[in-house]
RNA sequence: GGGUCGCUAGCUCAAUGGUAGAGUACUCGGCUUUUAACCGAUUGGUUCUGGGUUCGAGUCCCAGGCGACCCA
C-alpha cells in the first residue's frame, strides 16, 4: 500500500511536467513525432487517394436510417477539429474543405484491418491530436444516435500539426489575430473559406459574362514609370540594374487604351491595383480592379454591360437578384436608376446648380446647405461633386448610375455631347459606396494633352495625387483611337456586396497590417562626424546624420531608449541602413 | 490626422489599488454510441512595452506599440 503511494506520486510528479503553455504544447506534439516514426509511421505523408469529400457523402447519404450501414468502400482525407476517445472507440470529426464528417474507430476493426501495425488503435488514441490532417478509409455508417460516420478500416496520420487549434467553442475572433494568421482564421471559421468561395466565383462569373461576349483579357505591366489613369498617389519602388524609378499600377487605363488604338476592339483586365493611401474598412492600399474597354462604345453601352455583369454575377453567386446587405435590401434586377449628378443632388439639398452664374453665388448657397468647401475647391463643377460627395453618396443604397460628372473631375473623359462643361461619366453607387466609374472615353489626343497637362501642373504645385503626362500614351492617342466606352468595377466593394462583408479585410485574404515596429536597443555615437548609431531588436543597424551630442547625451540619460528615440529621433533625423 | 474602445494562460473571458482566476485546450488515469462526450487528477502568466505615483499597480497617471470602430 505506501509502496503503491509513493510510486504513485511518482508517476503524478513525473506527469505534472508542464504541458500547458505553447512552447510545452508543441514540445509534447514533436515527441510525437519521433514515437509515430519509431513505429515505423511517416508524420509527414505523400499522399492520399481520395474517392469523396465529406459534403459530398453528407448529401449521398442523407437519407440512410440511424444504425444503417453501407458496404461501398470510401477514403477521404481532413483536418481532426474534435476528438471523443473512450477505451476502445473513438470519434472524430473530419473537416475537409467541403464540410465536416464523423470517423467511427472501432478498436476491433482497425487492429484486423491493419495487421501490419500491431497497436493501431492505440497509435490513433496516443498519437493524434485536434489539428492533424489525417487519411481514413472504410464504409459507411449512420449510428444508432444519427450521425453519418465513415466506418473507418484503416488510416494513415498524413501531417502531424504542432501547434493547437483555439477553443473548439469560442473559435477565434480576434480581428487582428484573424487576418495576421489568416489560415488559422480560415481552419475553424468556416464562413471566411465561403467568403473566399464565393469572391473566386464573382470573378469567375465576370470573365465567363465576358468571354461570352468575346472580350479577351490581356495583361498590361504593374510596374510603370508614370503612373497614370486615377488620380491616386503611387508607390515608388526603384530598379537596379536599369537605374530607373518606377511605380506600381495605381490603374489600368492607359495600357489598355493603348491596346484599343493597337485594334483589340474588347479588352479587359481583372487584376491588382496599388495605391499608397489610407487604410479603412473601405480601402486596402492593394485591391482588385477590373478594366474593360469595347470600341465603337459610349457610357451606355457601358451602363448595360455593367447591370448584365454584376446582375450575372449576383445570379450566378447567390440564385438570386435580391440580397440582403448589412440589414439593408439591396434589389440588382436591372434596369437600375439613372440620374445625372445635377438632379441628385438637387433632389437631396435643393440646390440647382445650373442656376448658380458664378462660383462665389455657389460657394454660398453650399455653406448655408452646411457643405463644408474645402481649400482648393475653387470651381462650380468640383463644388457640385463636393456637395454630391457628403451629401448624396452615403443615401443611393439600391444601385444607382449617377451621369455626367464635371469636365474638370475627369480629365479622361470625352466632353458631353450636349452639355457643356460637363462629360459622358457615370459612377454606379450601391449601399452608399462607389462600385464601378465609367466614361466616353477621351480620344481627341490634343484636348487630352491640355487636360493632362493641367494635371501636371497641379502636381508640379504639390498635389501629391494628381497625374503626370504619359507622352507614349499620348502618341497612341496621336495614332488615332476609335470611340471607346471604357467601364472599371472594384471588385473588392462588390465582393463585399454580394457577400455581406463589412469591411474590405473581410474580402482580402491577407490584408495589409502595420507590423509591430522594431524597438531601438543599443547606441554608439561618433561626436566627431556626429553620426548616431543605432541597433535595433531586429537587428538591422542605422546611421542617423547631423545628430548633435546633447541629443546623443539626452537619450543615453533616458528612462527609456527606445521611447527617447522613437519620440526625438527617429522622424527629426535622416538616416541610412547599414545592415 | 482627430476621437472612442480594446490588448490578462494556446483560445474565449473574469479580477473595489491588496495572494492574478474560470471555462476550454494540454498532460495523466478510467470508459465500445459520442457529437461543447463524461468522471477524476495535475499543470499552465513578460497582465502589449517603457516610465511614474503608491507601503503595494492588471487596475491610477504619462509616453509609446498594435488593433477595432467613428470622424476628416
Amino acid at each position: 500500500m505506501a509502496a503503491d503511494q509513493s510510486q504513485n506520486k511518482a508517476k503524478a510528479k513525473n506527469n505534472a511536467q508542464n504541458t500547458s503553455t505553447l512552447e510545452e504544447i508543441r514540445a509534447t506534439r514533436l515527441e510525437k513525432v519521433d514515437q509515430l516514426k519509431q513505429e515505423g509511421l511517416t508524420p509527414y505523408a505523400y499522399k492520399w487517394e481520395l474517392t469523396h469529400q465529406a459534403a459530398e457523402l453528407q448529401e449521398k447519404y442523407a437519407d440512410l436510417e440511424p444504425g444503417e450501414e453501407v458496404e461501398t468502400e470510401v477514403k477521404i482525407a481532413g483536418r481532426i477539429i474534435a476528438r471523443r476517445v473512450f477505451g476502445k472507440l473513438a470519434f472524430f470529426n473530419l473537416q475537409d474543405e467541403s464540410g465536416t464528417i464523423q470517423l467511427y474507430l472501432d478498436k476491433k476493426r482497425i487492429q484486423s484491418q491493419m495487421p501490419d501495425l500491431s497497436s493501431a488503435f492505440n497509435i490513433l488514441k496516443k498519437y493524434t491530436d485536434v489539428g492533424d490532417i489525417l487519411g481514413a478509409k472504410g464504409t459507411i455508417k449512420r449510428t444508432e444516435k444519427g450521425e453519418l460516420s465513415v466506418y473507418v478500416s484503416e488510416y494513415a496520420i498524413l501531417t502531424k500539426s504542432l501547434l493547437p487549434l483555439p477553443d473548439k467553442w469560442h473559435g477565434l475572433t480576434d480581428t487582428e489575430k484573424r487576418y495576421r494568421q489568416r489560415y488559422v482564421d480560415l481552419i475553424v471559421n468556416p464562413d471566411v473559406r465561403e467568403t473566399f468561395r464565393r469572391r473566386a466565383k464573382i470573378t469567375a462569373s465576370i470573365r465567363r459574362s465576358l468571354d461570352e461576349q468575346d472580350f479577351i483579357e490581356i495583361e498590361t505591366p504593374v510596374l510603370q514609370g508614370e503612373a497614370g489613369g486615377a488620380d491616386a498617389r503611387p508607390f515608388v519602388t526603384y530598379h537596379n540594374t536599369l537605374q530607373m524609378e518606377l511605380y506600381l499600377r495605381i490603374a489600368t487605363e492607359l495600357h489598355l487604351k493603348r491596346l484599343i488604338v493597337g485594334g483589340f476592339e474588347k479588352v479587359f483586365e481583372l487584376g491588382r491595383i496599388f495605391r499608397n493611401e489610407g487604410v479603412s474598412t473601405k480601402h486596402n492600399p492593394e485591391f482588385t480592379s477590373i478594366e474593360i474597354y469595347q470600341a465603337y462604345a459610349d457610357y451606355s453601352d457601358m451602363m448595360e454591360l455593367t447591370e448584365n455583369l454584376i446582375a450575372t454575377a449576383a445570379q450566378d453567386v447567390l440564385g438570386t437578384l435580391k440580397l440582403i446587405y448589412q440589414e439593408q435590401e439591396i434589389d440588382l434586377t436591372p434596369p437600375w436608376r439613372r440620374v445625372t449628378m445635377h438632379e441628385i443632388v438637387q433632389e437631396v439639398t435643393g440646390l440647382d446648380f445650373n442656376n448658380f452664374g458664378t462660383f462665389e453665388e455657389g460657394k454660398k448657397a453650399a455653406e448655408q446647405a452646411e457643405i463644408g468647401v474645402p481649400q482648393d475647391c475653387k470651381t462650380l463643377g468640383q463644388l457640385l461633386n463636393e456637395t454630391f460627395e457628403q451629401k448624396v453618396e452615403d443615401t443611393l443604397i439600391q444601385p444607382t448610375f449617377i451621369l455626367d460628372y464635371p469636365k474638370e473631375i475627369s480629365p479622361l473623359t470625352k466632353p458631353h455631347r450636349s452639355k457643356p462643361g460637363l462629360v459622358e461619366r457615370f459612377e454606379l453607387f450601391i449601399v452608399g459606396r462607389e462600385t464601378a466609374n465609367s466614361f466616353s472615353e477621351l480620344t481627341d489626343p490634343i484636348d487630352q494633352r491640355e487636360r493632362l497637362e493641367l494635371q501636371a501642373a497641379k502636381k508640379a504645385a504639390g498635389d501629391l495625387e494628381a497625374q503626370g503626362v504619359d507622352e507614349d500614351f499620348l502618341a497612341a492617342l496621336e495614332y488615332g483611337m476609335p470611340p471607346t466606352g471604357g467601364l472599371g468595377i472594384g471588385i473588392d466593394r462588390l465582393v463585399m456586396l454580394l457577400t455581406n462583408s463589412p469591411s474590405i479585410r473581410d474580402v482580402i485574404a491577407f490584408p495589409l497590417l502595420k507590423s509591430s515596429s522594431a524597438v531601438a536597443q543599443s547606441v554608439d555615437y561618433d561626436a566627431e562626424k556626429k553620426i548616431l548609431n543605432i541597433e535595433f531588436n531586429n537587428g538591422s543597424v542605422y546611421y542617423y546624420n547631423d545628430v548633435p551630442e546633447s541629443v546623443y547625451n539626452e537619450l543615453k540619460n533616458a528612462p527609456s531608449l527606445g521611447q527617447y528615440f522613437n519620440q526625438f529621433i527617429r522622424d527629426k533625423y535622416g538616416c541610412d541602413r547599414v545592415k
